[in-house]
DNA sequence: CTGACTTCGTTCAAATTTGAACTCTGTCGC
DNA sequence: GCGACAGAGTTCAAATTTGAACGAAGTCAG
């Protein structure tokens, strides 16, 4: 490794608005989403997560790789959603270690309540800004760095569309 | 509004990418810099930041809104740093209210440090998995996002390059 | 001036996240 | 079977983040 390749502009540029509409949409769609649902933006996407799985529940470890968070951070969330009436725990008969999560009536009906506020506001800040060309080449850059990381990472093989 | 316009298969896996993408490169880069210079990469993002300003300082407002950040948690951080010897607060003259985080030598020191590593990473992961042209059409259209998100937030006007 | 407002940064408690143990199983070679 | 190991999910304390007050200054019309 020689002396480092610093970004060029164009790079910096990308970097940056990446990082930047990150961080400043995530801060949106969470406040609207407690706002409407009093739900935060990640437990959202837990539920979304299981309503697209099959029976809607998915394993802890599945589901923490899923929504790229850590096994006690998925734990305590789980932990809130079951609380709140959205989530249930299920053993698994063949492994007992297993724990399947899946989404309850109220869950799925938060969720639809929830889904079309949430929607407009993703399309809003950042979708309908886009050009369909724009979406394509980002879906499929990010697709493929996303695709490396998880390959790199532990849970590889999962991560379903939806 | 009608029916809501739910996002077709093109639009989930930009957003999913977009989404995954974050939470993984964060995730990675947090980590590597924890273990090689003892940052977290919100701070390197806050140090970048500073020794991108002139006089390498900024007011508390300007630098939370650059690194869309909290007030709260960006006095907490700009606390964690001064105490760590890599920033160094400063009141102004003409207006007692305000406060300017500056790098010291030590934050600048680490800083250049940090940096290759951690450009390195993020090549690898994402800038050097992109096509050029990938990268100016990211460039372009995350950037206009992010423009309209800051146009409707408070903090107008800030956030230069770098 | 003066009173109403706004802005600035901090403080505080509560909520969340993190990472390192830890406990229980499965699994595999022998 | 047995023992070493890897895997699953939880627990715990510490670190961080959040959002709502708060106190102290600026600002500006009247």
């Amino acid at each position: 490794m020689g002396r480092p390749r610093w970004l060029n502009a164009q790079e910096k540029r990308a970097w940056n608005a990446f990082l930047g509409t990150y961080e400043l949409l995530n801060r949106r769609l969470d406040q609207q989403l407690k706002q409407d649902s009093g739900i935060s933006h990640l437990q959202y996407v837990i539920l979304a997560r299981l309503s697209g799985a099959s029976d809607h529940e998915l394993r802890m470890a599945e589901l923490a790789c899923a929504v790229s968070n850590s096994k006690s951070g998925l734990t305590y969330q789980i932990g809130q959603l079951e609380q709140a009436g959205l989530v249930r725990r299920r053993t698994c008969e063949s492994d007992v270690r297993a724990v399947y999560a899946g989404l309850t009536d109220a869950g799925m009906a938060l969720l639809e309540r929830a889904a079309p506020g949430h929607v407009a506001l993703v399309r809003e800040l950042l979708i309908d800004v886009l050009t369909p060309d724009q979406l394509n080449t980002l879906a499929d850059g990010l697709g493929e760095a996303n695709r490396r990381m998880l390959a790199a990472d532990d849970c590889a093989g999962e991560r379903a569309p939806q």
